[in-house]
DNA sequence: CAAACCTGTAACTATAATAGTTACAACAGG
DNA sequence: CCTGTTGTAACTATTATAGTTACAGGTTTG
């Protein structure tokens, strides 16, 4: 299993896309919310920040989405916190002598590709709109 | 990025559907192919065997699959191998109180089930005989 | 302007997953 | 009986992730 950032990262970005009352939303809030320390938060946001999702000052409580949550797809999160490229890792070096250990990781990345793609294309169809409405249930 | 245990386990079983002589079959020599020890291949070859897709006896060199090549479909092997069911981990107990924290459980779940779905669908669709004929070419 | 509060970061620690290694019991076959 | 093999347990090493402490620097307000 990958880790949980990327649960992280969409969760303050539904925070900060529901929350208007800006000297409310400090990372001591969000972290509360999520549930982690306000150092983790403050850390994933200066990611997406780097990224183009959103703004902030320093000193100044608050932080603004740069992008339209209709506009804002899972993936475009999933690329921002620099998730992995591929789920499946491949072992390294395997003997090149042998007929099958020659040839085994050109044809895994083949496969692996081909599941990536089937993975990026949910997240593609996915924004953070269609989150914030399952949210409001 | 998951680990490298589903690359290992389907170089081996690639290796047992193409190696004739037995004896040349050992745990050592799988080893050096694939380019770990031969602890680790027995380690998982255990596994494979647990899970009924080969069959091996203590002292005897050579394992046996117990499945044809066109019928493991990749999927198999990656239940097999008991890889995670969930690409993502959701972080733990979001703050109740918050509306968000409250539901975003839930609603990743949704997300992550569709995208899990898209990536069996793709292992579904591939068999160790598909990996054979692409290591002949 | 001073105190209180915030963001931004670096550096360290804790934990857990994975892989690699050593060691050895049990079995097979010459 | 000796050599070689499988099957496992137990330990170590490495790495990724998350959590924590500490502090520099900006903002706001009394």
């Amino acid at each position: 299993m990958v880790n949980s950032r990327f649960s992280v990262a969409i969760h303050i970005l539904s925070l900060i896309a529901t929350t208007s009352d800006k000297n409310q939303l400090t990372s001591e809030y969000i972290a509360g919310s999520v549930n982690t320390n306000p150092v983790v938060v403050r850390r994933m946001i200066g990611v997406l920040k780097k990224a183009g999702l959103l703004t902030s000052q320093t000193g100044i409580p608050g932080y603004d989405l740069l992008v339209e949550p209709k506009d804002l797809t899972l993936l475009a999160i999933y690329h921002a916190i620099d998730g992995p490229e591929q789920l499946f890792a491949i072992h390294d070096e395997p003997n090149p002598a042998c007929s099958v250990g020659q040839k085994i990781q050109r044809t895994l990345e083949g496969v692996y590709t081909s599941v990536w793609h089937a993975m990026e294309e949910q997240l593609q169809a996915q924004t953070l709109q269609d989150v914030l409405d399952q949210l409001r249930k």
